[in-house]
DNA sequence: CTACATTTGTGAAGTTTTTCACAAGCGGGC
DNA sequence: GCCCGCTTGTGAAAAACTTCACAAATGTAG
């Protein structure tokens, strides 16, 4: 149990619970890490690890009690509460996101959508009316939206991020290819599309080099960059 | 120059090269590696050391040239050619990007779009036609895709990417919310909303947690999750 | 041509993250 | 109650990644 969590700790955090759901693990059972791992690409150590840094909720012998764990997992993520989230920009990709079930399913709210088309302002979508910008500090100081869901185009993205972050907003999801420049107490997750598919690009072409240059063995690459396993 | 590239120095090569593009920084002109980590979020050092991986294309004293460095960070990242995509799943996500410029514009160019849905298949995207699912092997076999976007349910994700590696797909980029297991050769790309949320909600939850312990000083989140600075 | 202000490329040092390995704890059977 | 098979929790070792720090290279000014 300790502070300084690794980013990549909380990736697979997110990752064991979604196992946890995803599986027909039953609230009364049990799971190993051996078992956890083998979904989620990680070791059993790995699991033990991560879980370990947050208390000791296993049984020796037994190994986490389903129930419990999910619990625990929702609680350390930050999710056993619901967050109000403002979308920023209904453009394809927020629509996408606002559609999206899992969204909502597991606690994210969206509370208002706002966009600077005059032509999408005042229409509904769903049971809310798209807004202006201009509402963006009344949306968080006002009706409360914790995060908010940046999908507007990079040129606008900034100025975006700033006053969100001077409204007090808690975090951002960027999907702007752009990286914010916010005060450290404000988190910022960016979502690349681009850069995800770049990784892939250079993988394959990475094994494509390998291959024909007379390396030691063809280490092959997995889960995308870093050419093969240790 | 050497093999075996870390994972983060790809997502920071493409972020290189985003800043390059981005930034009206003219092909004449040079960039140093302090102001390429100035965009990026990283120091100096880092920048110098992820280009040397790859040869040494720059001019001591002055730093590197604009044009130069953005030819080769596309070779590097494998996207000085065009790359042949097929789209699986014509849902919400499917339609945000396909109708994404930086798709297109970065030379991924989309040659198919499969669906499930009889009431999808047969109507047109763009100049594209939604095919079924049955079509997949022709699509990857005959019309050339080498990378599939994978934006179907949870429930299918697996079956389809089974089927896309044995036609002899390269890579995937997958919207689904599980681990697809597939041979070593073939790299994935995950992209998970939800997770990039729970990274959210962990690193407010984590600060909050911090400001009300009584630990040495309060380190404050940057980039999500991973608490505080080193 | 020399001195100088820069800025790269890179071993070495430092830090962080992962893997190993094993003592300690738990439940079941006898 | 005691033994045994199993699985956690965790220091210690290993590996991976980042930062440091400086020699070597390059253009400019005098």
């Amino acid at each position: 149990m300790s502070r300084r969590i690794p980013e990549s700790t909380v990736r697979r955090l997110s990752h064991y619970l979604r196992s946890l759901e995803g599986f027909g693990l039953q609230d009364g059972g049990t799971v190993s890490s051996e078992e956890l791992a083998a979904r989620g690409q990680t070791t059993a150590a790995q699991v033990r690890k991560d879980l370990s840094r947050f208390g000791s909720f296993g049984k020796r012998g037994l190994g986490y009690q389903v129930g419990e764990l999910r619990t625990r997992l929702q609680q350390i993520l930050g999710i056993d509460r619901s967050w109000r989230v403002a979308l920023v920009g209904a453009g394809r990709i927020g629509l996408a996101l606002f559609e999206y079930p899992a969204f909502r399913s597991r606690g994210y709210e969206c509370v208002a959508i706002l966009d600077s088309d005059p032509k999408k302002v005042g229409t509904d979508w769903g049971d809310l009316t798209i807004r202006g910008p201009e509402d963006l500090e009344y949306v968080i100081s006002e009706l409360g939206a914790e995060l908010v869901i940046l999908a507007v185009p990079a040129e606008v993205a900034q100025e975006t991020a700033r006053r969100a972050v001077g409204a007090g907003i808690k975090g951002i999801l960027n999907f702007a290819p752009i990286r914010l420049d916010v005060p450290p107490r404000v988190p910022v997750e960016d979502v690349n599309l681009v850069m995800h598919l770049e990784a892939l690009s250079f993988a394959i072409t990475q094994a494509e080099r390998d291959r024909s240059s007379p390396a030691s063995g063809q280490p092959g690459a997995r889960r995308a960059s870093g050419t093969g396993p240790p």
